[in-house]
DNA sequence: AGCACGCCGACT
DNA sequence: GTCGGCGTGCTC
């Protein structure tokens, strides 16, 4: 007999499973999901046993090698688990040993032997239902939503985008729940593991990488701010959606899968809207007290301060709580207007913002590499007050501190000053922050918000800036207290983003008609495949064999469109020249063309279902 | 991916 | 003679 082991190593993404000779004296009872000792070059390491073969293997007969040991008497993964992890390997192209060391207990021999686990029986398998989309308007809501949704019979996992979104959940939850992210210590994840896989834990509470625990009577997943953009891991292979991924978990092992959000996701919404998901909610706004300020009308009346006079009025009048300046240092200065008319330059072609290059002094198309010199004077309204957008915390702050009419203590919270701060809640003070501040400010003192520059990202050329600018905006409104009063400065109010607060699904039906119209989700699947090489001729090279190779293989196949190469920009970054295919599918078949994408790529390149961004890391 | 192996130049 | 930098190839 033979079985089929995934090695517990990193391992190139086309070998997941090496096969072993079964010596029934050595190894008896042997059954998958069991963990074993294989040899693999001249050492024992651990594996997984996936699969058992009473017939001929193809691997020639002087390669196999033989099983040495099996620990624990009963399997250490169960079948559900493994099929889902399976999947994850197959559509995520990552060895699905390295997938299982993500969510198998640190493996130490000595320490193994002592385990003891229990033989489990799934409570009762749920009939697979579809996953369920529910929405709330305040945190109260959140949390009492969180509560009535934990199942009665088995376990239920909760999944989080950030470690810093778990301590205000768990408040609210039953003390017995287990707490699961990637910095637990050694001796803390070995007692999890082990209470999860005998099923004594009923409640999980995590970011992604409690999705590998070993689940044995999962019954509800729930993923919680589902739109929220930390959930897709971008970084790391498995690059997975932590959405995505959990609809897979809950497949797998029968379990209900609840999504929850304050504002949801362009393709849950559809997705709901078009009865895949089921929800009994209506999209509401979350903050009746939100004034949008037109700032090109500041200008105009000789305003060049980033305060817009409204602003500068509300935060004279306001003596208590917190005011809270927020600034999108991500688009400082990488995109290039008109302050007095609101023209931004964009690409003739495409439609997307135009880059400014500083030492060519070039505008540049990141996407069809179109160039136009810069101008000087705006092509629409020939005024001179052509800007580079952005302006930094920094800036901000000393002209505050220059001109202190607030009365207040001034702060600001950025990259730069994260670590020298704790905040006073006994003082009102003015923030001025970057991202950095929104996990570190104590919102229910914010009586007064203000973002500075709302539409600094609007013209970054990537598909989802517009979601994103209408998540952070709807964020800022769920976490503020209903008597704060919020001010939007913009120089594009009428942007579909910024102009349909008070009435939200007129932001769905404008955003779900551009990416209908240039087959972006939810009416495509989109996967990013891309490959770094040390000079840009070869990957270049590589990057249309691989193309080439791709569109032979798919030819007469109107569902899978693979583009030409595009270059990241930046093209050298991480010590190597970037190329991307951007590759679009049908939802219908989406599953099954990208598990055969990432078995038709060469295994170093990067794979990325489902990117936060086509042309950048 | 990660590691062994081997080719070859630099230095004892 | 032998140390080590890096290019190549293999893992059952």
């Amino acid at each position: 007999m033979f079985a089929k082991v995934a090695p517990i190593r990193r391992m190139p993404s086309s070998i997941s499973e090496l096969d072993y000779l079964v010596d029934l004296k050595k190894t008896p009872h042997l059954e998958i999901g069991h963990l074993v000792h294989i040899p693999f070059r001249n050492k024992l390491i651990f594996g997984l046993v996936t699969d058992l073969i009473d017939k001929e293997t193809e691997v020639a007969k002087n390669k196999i090698k033989t099983m040495e040991e099996i620990f624990l008497h009963e399997v250490a993964v169960s079948a559900p688990q493994l099929n889902f992890l399976k999947e994850i390997s197959e559509f995520y192209k990552a060895p699905l040993g390295f997938v299982l060391q993500s969510g198998l207990l640190p493996l130490k021999k000595t320490k193994i032997n002592k385990l003891v686990l229990k033989k489990i029986e799934k409570t009762k398998a749920n009939k697979a239902t579809k996953p369920e989309l529910i929405l709330y308007k305040t945190p109260e809501e959140k949390n009492s939503i969180l509560q009535k949704n934990i199942s009665k019979i088995g376990q239920t996992l909760i999944i989080v985008p950030e470690v810093s979104a778990i301590a205000e959940i768990t408040k609210f939850l039953p003390k017995d729940i287990a707490v699961i992210n990637a910095e637990l210590g050694e001796k803390e994840s070995y007692d999890l593991w082990h209470k999860i896989r005998n099923n004594e834990i009923k409640i999980v509470i995590g970011t992604r990488s409690a999705l590998f625990m070993s689940w044995y009577d999962l019954q509800t997943v729930i993923v919680d701010d589902e739109s929220n953009a930390n959930h897709k891991s971008w970084d790391m292979a498995p690059r997975l959606h932590a959405r995505e991924a959990a609809m897979m978990l809950a497949h797998a092992h029968g379990a209900q899968c609840i999504l929850t959000t304050h504002t949801p996701s362009i393709e849950s919404w559809y997705f709901a809207r078009a009865k895949v998901y089921t929800t009994e909610n209506k999209l509401t706004p979350l903050h009746t007290n939100s004034t949008l300020i037109d700032m090109r009308d500041e200008r105009r009346g000789r305003n060049y301060n980033f305060l817009s006079n409204d602003l500068r009025e509300a935060m004279k009048e306001k003596t208590d709580g917190d005011i809270f300046l927020y600034l999108n240092r991500k688009g400082s200065s990488s995109y290039v207007g008109c302050r007095d008319c609101g023209f931004v330059a964009k690409c003739d072609t495409c439609t997307r913002g135009l880059v400014f290059h500083e030492k060519t002094s070039t505008l540049e198309c990141h996407f069809c590499h179109t160039k136009k010199a810069m101008f000087l004077s705006c092509p629409k309204c020939s005024g001179t007050n052509v800007v580079m957008y952005g302006a930094g915390t920094q800036l901000v702050e000393n002209d505050l501190k220059k001109n202190n009419t607030f009365n207040r203590e001034i702060i600001r919270l950025d990259a730069d000053t994260q670590n020298l701060r704790t905040l006073d809640d006994t003082k009102n003070k003015i923030i001025v922050g970057t991202q950095i501040a929104w996990d570190k400010i104590n919102w229910n003192r914010v009586s007064l918000m203000a973002f500075l520059e709302a539409d600094s990202t609007l013209f970054i050329p990537e598909y989802k800036m517009s979601e994103a600018i209408w998540w952070q905006l709807r964020d800022a409104q769920f976490h503020l207290p209903p008597t704060s009063e919020l001010f939007i400065q913009s120089s594009h109010n009428e942007h579909h983003a910024l102009a349909n607060l008070a009435s939200p699904n007129r932001f769905y039906d404008q955003e779900e008609a551009e990416r209908r119209l240039f087959s972006y989700p939810p009416f495509h699947y989109l996967i990013r495949a891309f490959i770094g090489q040390k000079t840009p001729d070869l990957a270049r090279q590589m990057a249309e064999d691989a193309a080439q190779r791709l569109s032979t293989l798919t030819k007469g196949n109107p569902d899978i469109i693979i583009s030409d190469p595009l270059p990241f920009s930046p093209f050298y970054t991480h010590g190597a020249y970037w190329y991307a295919l951007i590759i679009k599918t049908k939802f219908n078949k989406y599953k099954h063309n990208t598990k055969w994408l990432a078995a038709n790529l060469p295994d170093d390149w990067k794979f990325d279902p489902n990117p936060a961004n086509l042309l950048s890391f």
